[in-house]
DNA sequence: TCCCAATGTGAGCATTAGCTCTTATTCTGG
DNA sequence: CCAGAATAAGAGCTAATGCTCACATTGGGA
């Protein structure tokens, strides 16, 4: 394992490059879902991507790099997501917090175990500030939410509500569980519980 | 990476050896906690429990086993705790969930990174039938409990509040939260939310 | 006490990981 | 259409990892 370096890589330039970068991220992802994380190896990747290992270190300064990119795009994509969410609330705190898990569900549910292995490798990755920014992003976009609604502790709140989501999505996308719907709703009760007590 | 192998391993027959097995596993466990899964290497780990790496394979095939292990003796005390839990039951579903989460955070909290690593660890190692088992019996002790309430759904509504109880602590432990009382009164929250609605 | 099984040691082997570097190929702007 | 820049390729280097094995030490029953 060498320097941990998460950000200074190179930038695609032309067409083809990007579709090279594309590939090697959704190699990584696919390596990531089917074969766990000790399967993840920049050759395993290049491979995967029909690809050489040289152009995976033209763009990515190390395997760090790689998977910080991942968390980003992924993390970036869920927290979209939710701000068009919040863009437009219905000012009734129980179908809000309900929009918002749907999304949450309707993400974390696509790729299942993704998410799961992302969301336990970001704490361990030393993200770079524009990257902890998107991230601090969603429990900001929460937190204010429910400061609007009046709840007390509004930072610890939004960071239980998000952790008791990642938590029942997570163990549920692994069980092989498809019923968005129904899970949405089974989490809206936790959560709308955790707020109304 | 050799052949997965998690459980033919040597007993050990004499005091010191038994020494011997804890230290390997304490080891490992701090390993996990201070410098997360890449560092756990098998050298490490016996340089750290102050042991050479033939005794550490005098006793685990390879490292999967050494998880393996870990795995089952953490799972096996919050097991245990939970198991002593029900069998004092107040027949007040609230407080009975209370005291099943304030058994689950007081557990989760004592070695916050330590119980995250092993809670992503565990779906990936093939766990032989003794430890799925073992495992199998937190969901059914909460899964049982709640069919003698009447709750729909059992099996389901145990998967969920112990996903959600995992996903609230350990976000909760890796932010440093120590107030034990405060959480556990939060996650019986939402479980409660959950269940009453 | 003595002997043998149980336990402990650590140098070192085979493999694989992350990564570099040289060379080949493909674009693009003029 | 050409020159130089951007991109791709992949053999191979270094270091580290999982693990073995031949040997040394210890302990407990006879």
């Amino acid at each position: 394992m060498s320097k941990i370096v998460v950000d200074p890589r190179k930038r695609p330039r032309q067409r083809r490059s990007e579709a090279t970068v594309d590939a090697i991220l959704e190699a990584a992802a696919r390596i990531l879902e089917s074969d766990g994380l000790d399967a993840l190896t920049t050759n395993a990747v290049a491979d995967r991507a029909g690809v050489s290992v040289g152009s995976l270190y033209q763009y990515f300064p190390g395997k760090t790099a790689l998977l910080a990119e991942l968390i980003r795009r992924e993390r970036g994509a869920l927290v979209r997501r939710i701000a068009a969410t919040a863009a437009k609330p219905a000012s009734n705190l129980e179908a809000d917090v309900a929009a918002f898990i749907d999304a949450a569900v309707a993400h974390q549910l696509t790729r299942p175990a993704l998410a799961r292995a992302l969301d336990f490798l970001e704490p361990t990755l030393p993200l770079d500030a524009e990257s902890s920014t998107l991230n601090a992003n969603l429990a900001d976009i929460v937190s204010a939410f429910l400061m609007r609604h009046g709840v007390t502790a509004p930072e610890q709140a939004a960071r239980d509500l998000i952790a008791l989501t990642k938590g029942m999505v997570d163990a549920a996308g692994m069980t092989g569980e498809t019923d968005h719907a129904g899970l949405s709703s089974r989490v809206t009760r936790a959560a709308v519980g955790y707020l109304l007590r």
